[in-house]
DNA sequence: GCGAAGCTGAAAATACGCTGACAATGGCTT
DNA sequence: AAGCCATTGTCAGCGTATTTTCAGCTTCGC
């Protein structure tokens, strides 16, 4: 689960980050306003945490940006205590939660993971991609409308292949999306599972960028 | 169609009203639990949002005194977070669904659309599912019109993943939903309710996704 | 042609879910 | 109040699907 923090002072983006990375999120950050609007409106993020009071770019401004654009990720704001109208503004231009400073981390973290649980349950739950469909809800492939047998694994593999999909992902990336924490470095089961997936879907669904990590195949 | 927005924090019931004008409804507003009972009495709606905490006038004493007049429109209940009494109370009272607080706009106006699908479809409170038929204001289930005896517990399990079909639902929100929140999360109790609900219903209804969760069964 | 990066098949290790038996709880009957 | 019964949570053992590991092999880029 990849969350983008969107706050411009370093102390608060730096805690929230480390409890959010031992909650076993993959962190992105962004302090400036356009950066945050750009990063959000263009890579998937499973939900951004969005400081209203950004340089550049105003963080109310940027939220509306991206549901008029129709990006829907869960939004989590936060905002100065008794800023009243902020929340209210925030609410109408679309975020899901919001949280009052100073706060606590945990509750940050409780607050996120509970948006992304909601929003994963509910948000259009087919994505095309090639000749196969993924279906979030049914936690299945499906090609020509039937079920591909895919385990846990494989799934996960695939799903997060396609929310990144057009990007080059690491085996890093995928170590530490698939797996808690401690991962050991000298093993190769990605490259194990990339295989079996690849025995499942084709050849053709990942594609290998020797020394860089892996990507969606071209027609997916 | 009509829907009967019950929610007297401000914010809230406009970003309510809007999101669900856009959606082609017509929103009635009432603040006052007095005035919501009132109106949902002698008024037809197509659906009702019910927030539990209004003023003067208890959101689930709403609920029970519309029932027992015989008033069946969809109700969905707005909960706050981890009030999981509240929820089982509200679906025990007669709500057709809930969403807990904090929400996502566009997942209340989903569920408002399934409600209404739903009740416009069926005589509200009858579900048929496969060769069974759910009954949630009898609290039971039929087969061929015959009532098979399940425990509470089993019958809050299924009429949980009836609600849910065509989507595989985690152990974790099982237990999150059936038990209250301070449950010992290392035991198997979900997966001996499973085998429960299987012993009485047929071992189809409810299938096994290793690693990912269960699923309501395919003719169901 | 060389070395590193990535692939493969099979065995080994592990995790996951199922089961039957038992214990604790609480309501009901006598 | 005692005993009975239904209900539900706990536990240990089991079988199997899944995952990891490992050793050797292939491919790619320089």
């Amino acid at each position: 689960m990849r969350v983008l923090v969107a706050e411009d002072d370093r102390r608060i983006a730096g805690a929230l980050g480390q409890a959010l990375a031992a909650a076993g999120f993959v962190i992105e950050f962004a302090f400036d306003g356009e950066d945050v609007w750009f990063r959000g409106d263009t890579e998937a993020f499973d939900a951004v945490i969005l400081d209203l009071g950004l340089p550049n770019l105003d963080g109310l401004t940027i939220l509306k940006r991206w549901r008029r654009a129709g990006r829907n990720m869960p939004v989590l704001i936060l905002t100065a205590r008794g800023q009243w109208n902020e929340r209210v503004e925030g609410i109408e231009a679309g975020a899901d939660d919001y949280v009052v400073k100073p706060f606590r981390i945990e509750e940050v973290v409780a607050r996120i993971r509970a948006l992304i649980r909601r929003a994963s349950g509910f948000s259009s739950s087919q994505i095309e991609v090639g000749e196969y469909m993924l279906d979030t809800r049914m936690k299945q492939v499906t090609r020509d409308g039937l079920p591909v047998p895919l385990t846990p694994q494989e799934y996960r593999l695939f799903a997060f292949m396609v929310h990144q999909r057009s990007r080059v992902v690491s085996q890093l990336e995928i170590t530490e999306h698939l797996y808690s924490q401690d991962f050991e470095r000298d093993s190769n089961s990605v490259e194990v599972l990339v295989a079996r997936l690849r025995k499942r879907l084709g050849a053709g669904v990942i594609l290998t960028r020797r020394g860089l990590g892996y990507t969606l195949g071209g027609n997916f």
